[in-house]
DNA sequence: TTGACATATTCCCATATGGGAATATAATTG
DNA sequence: CAATTATATTCCCATATGGGAATATGTCAA
């Protein structure tokens, strides 16, 4: 199975930079031709207008046909999805203090068992 | 140029659903075995593996060797680039009435220059 | 009408994907 | 040692990708 299209969802939608950088230019600025898109992100036009393809189908912008522009409006509530998937662990970085003290904790507890001092593969992963 | 790689950041290695999903069910049990999240999200083994080994290369997960299982650890202040970028259209649906009121402001601003939509459409700047 | 401008669409391709299948590596037990 | 268990890695492939290049569509102006 390939990877699901950038059309599926939103957060295959948002993983994309460059889309990223034009929800962030129509969240600034309320409406937004596609011409002022590509001069801000100095993308080729072509380019800029596939993202907002990919962004206006999975219903993160709107478009208005105003003369011979289309002018681009972000929908914020569409991004609700993603906020409220990552905003659960907010609390695990909130109070670092307490998540530290139980990674110590734990840490002893691991310790009972004590791998390593041999010819050494891979060492286990550091974080902060 | 083809789709970034999942594992160039965090947006890219969480648009997985699955990727996700594991997540998940590591915010809830602190520690977990591979065998574990394979029960879990009946996945078969190998499909687990890589998908920890995405989460672990962007540093969403630790792993710590116990006997001959791996017990993965989330690191969720991994997630905080997530939550920053997301939370700061947060405003535009959570504080409803504010946002009206900055409307309303923004609209006595741009009330010097008055757009239509009839006659004239050359230059629509937009205020930031 | 023709021409200039703004945007979208199509075709192309190197690249990364997620899972299946098989295998490799590592640790424990007998 | 061999066998078992737990996990990771490799090879395979159909599929979607993002940009380049070219073109199509749409809209205004003269």
């Amino acid at each position: 199975m390939p990877r699901a299209s950038t059309t599926s969802d939103v957060f295959n939608a948002i993983a994309e930079p460059r889309r990223r950088q034009i929800i962030e230019l129509l969240s600034q600025h309320r409406n937004l031709a596609v011409g002022a898109i590509v001069l801000s992100l100095g993308l080729p036009q072509p380019a800029v207008s596939k993202h907002l393809g990919v962004l206006r189908e999975v219903g993160l912008v709107s478009v208005n046909k105003q003369g011979q522009s289309r002018v681009y409006e972000l929908n914020h509530e569409q991004l609700r999805p993603v906020y409220d998937w990552v905003k659960t662990f907010e609390r695990h970085w909130d109070r670092q203090l307490d998540r530290i003290r139980e990674r110590a904790e734990k840490r002893a507890l691991a310790n009972t068992t004590q791998p390593d001092q041999s010819t050494d593969k891979t060492d286990q992963k550091e974080q902060s």
